[in-house]
DNA sequence: TCCTAATACTTAGCACTGCTAACGAATTAT
DNA sequence: ATAATTCGTTAGCAGTGCTAAGTATTAGGA
């Protein structure tokens, strides 16, 4: 529950930031996404493969867990990826129950083409920005991971 | 990794911000859906409620439009929310093939009462910010929004 | 006027993504 | 050794996206 400081009136209100800062995130992404569809690869084994590529290779629970899905979900996000040869699974050796999971070459060229499209796509729209506010977003990305971070680091 | 060129510390690259942003939104709205799940109603139906609510009545159509969807697929979301008491349709007196898609005040209220979930969900993970932080975030969020209306007009 | 074309929406059927429940296999704890 | 836990999979449901095809209505042209 937040608290109304009335010393801090001035403040930008946290609850006003975070509904303006949400609405802005939907409809950025938004934007991005309509380069998806050329990717032949659905959204979330994008983002799952995203997730192999730049954090490396990981068991199912584990890529669940960063996704925020649950394990059946990944499961089969997983078998996609193996399916369309983006990505690979082995056993790992030293506990039986567990697999591995790797993005091939290909998953990563794939994943890199698909980005490009994406953040280019963004970057289009930020053509007409001023300096000024490109600064402005750059340190509000920068704001934002850390705060994200931050959050997800103290659920666990 | 922020390097801090002198060089190019001024002019901050849009792939760059593009590409920092986007992970950012992504991020940042994972946070926010995980309350969804005490709606009871799907993201789709969720979002296109919000721009009944937000846009007053529409066709289905505008609507898909707005939510950058196909007219198939807005049709079964608006029977969905129909079959949930949250929206109404009627016919449109002057024009017997279009429809007029209207939220109810079940509509409204179950709206408002999830929009302030993710809202305050958000909020939350802002709680360790600095009042110069969020001005950040807010202005960010603004040339965002000013960014995409222009994008959405420009693409007509 | 009548026939054709265009528009607005719906229906049908596919793929993808999320969930829970229930299962099998392997490991850990008692 | 047996029980409990952990890890992953399978099965089945709901929701959301698409295209193709159908219906109804309106608009336009011969």
């Amino acid at each position: 529950m937040p608290r109304h400081d009335p010393a801090q009136a001035k403040r930008p209100a946290r609850v006003e930031v975070a509904a303006r800062l949400h609405s802005a995130a939907i409809h950025l992404l938004r934007h991005a996404r309509q380069q998806d569809v050329l990717a032949q690869v659905g959204p979330a084994r994008l983002s799952a493969l995203s997730v192999l590529v730049f954090g490396g290779p990981m068991g199912l629970g584990q890529l669940a867990a960063a996704e925020q899905v649950k394990a059946p979900t990944m499961s089969r996000i997983v078998a996609g990826l193996q399916r369309s040869g983006l990505a690979r699974i082995k056993r790992d050796p030293s506990d039986a129950r567990r697999i591995r999971v790797t993005a091939t070459t290909k998953g990563e060229r794939l994943l890199q083409q698909a980005r490009t499209r994406r953040v280019e796509q963004l970057a289009k729209i930020l053509s007409g920005s001023t300096h000024r506010d490109l600064d402005t977003l750059l340190r509000a990305a920068h704001v934002i991971e850390q705060v994200v971070k931050q959050a997800a680091e103290g659920k666990q």
